[in-house]
DNA sequence: CCTTGACCTGAAGTTAGGTTCAAGTTACAT
DNA sequence: ATGTAACTTGAACCTAACTTCAGGTCAAGG
């Protein structure tokens, strides 16, 4: 029961879901880390699995790997993480999560009445352009998950260099 | 009113909200095409806009450009699309959402029993590893939309090759 | 005619989150 | 002592969905 036991990175990984690799990378990342032995081998705690089902857990909340290792940095450094400070980072989840919902629904009840007016794509409809006005569209992905996210108002820009005022008609 | 007003990559991109690059990069993978100039260069007539609305909403509710393109592959070939058209294929997003939304509620409710009894990461927990038994986590997961999913069950694998079953325990 | 902004192509680069490979080393059971 | 499964490393590769770049062409106003 003392945590003399340390487990070698194929046990950890399997028992975890992930692959050796992965770990691996996680380490590379800062999310991890292990004690070696003599001959170099990695050898993790049973606690690791705590801090790497957070990290799958969060990754399922749509939390990139950048995001989890901040969250993880704001863990005590000396002491073994509590369940309250687990409970703490995972607090957040839930509204990023709520948001998330409430995004998806956004989209779906506006998919659902366009169906009911057959308007995809034509005027009035909350999921796609206006007939010929410029990008009012996306009002709904604003609400969507980052990761489902796309095109829209994401950093990688759609529209940010030249030719984002065309001619004809701006930004409406 | 007649669609003889051909417009040129960046106004028809302009207008999409996409980046001309994007329009190239579509109809490299041949959701998308344009007649051309005498020049070469590309022409796409209004109705575009619909097809690109269409790609963008679909992208929203979480499908590839794989997924969009045989969608798209189902259209009318010679005729331009109806809205009728344009409502048949989005109807089946409605599901995927539905999906996506019950996921994530299923996420969210069990963070939040979680955070009540602060078990994150320990037995019992639905977000997370029992404390040493190997991944029957995931089972929430399982709802999570395509884009949000990561690391389980997914085709790129994570425990697949070699050392899946480890030692101790198998895959409980 | 001439200028200049928009356009063309193919190739290479980007980000995220890993996986795979090659070549070599370690750990442990027998 | 030895066989072999599991481990090590760095580097290269992977997918998705694009963007950026280099070098060159087109279109349209004046």
């Amino acid at each position: 029961m003392d945590n003399t036991d340390l487990l070698p990175i194929g046990e950890i990984a399997s028992r975890a879901g992930l692959a050796p690799s992965a770990l691996r990378y996680y380490e590379r990342r800062g999310l991890i880390s292990a004690v070696r032995t003599s001959g170099g081998q990695r050898r993790y705690p049973r606690n690791m699995l705590r801090r790497l089902a957070f990290i799958r857990a969060a990754q399922n909340v749509g939390l990139s790997l950048q995001e989890i290792s901040t969250a993880l940095g704001t863990l005590p450094a000396q002491r073994t993480p509590t369940t309250a400070d687990w409970a703490r980072l995972s607090r957040s989840w839930r509204n990023r999560l709520d948001e998330q919902i409430a995004g998806l629904t956004a989209l779906r009840d506006g998919l659902t009445s366009c169906i009911g007016c057959g308007c995809l794509s034509l005027r009035r409809c909350r999921l796609s352009n206006p007939n010929d006005k410029a990008a009012s569209y996306g009002a709904g992905a604003r609400y969507l998950p980052h990761a489902l996210r796309r095109s829209i108002d994401a950093e990688s820009g759609q529209q940010r260099s030249r030719n984002a005022r065309s001619s004809t008609n701006g930004l409406a």
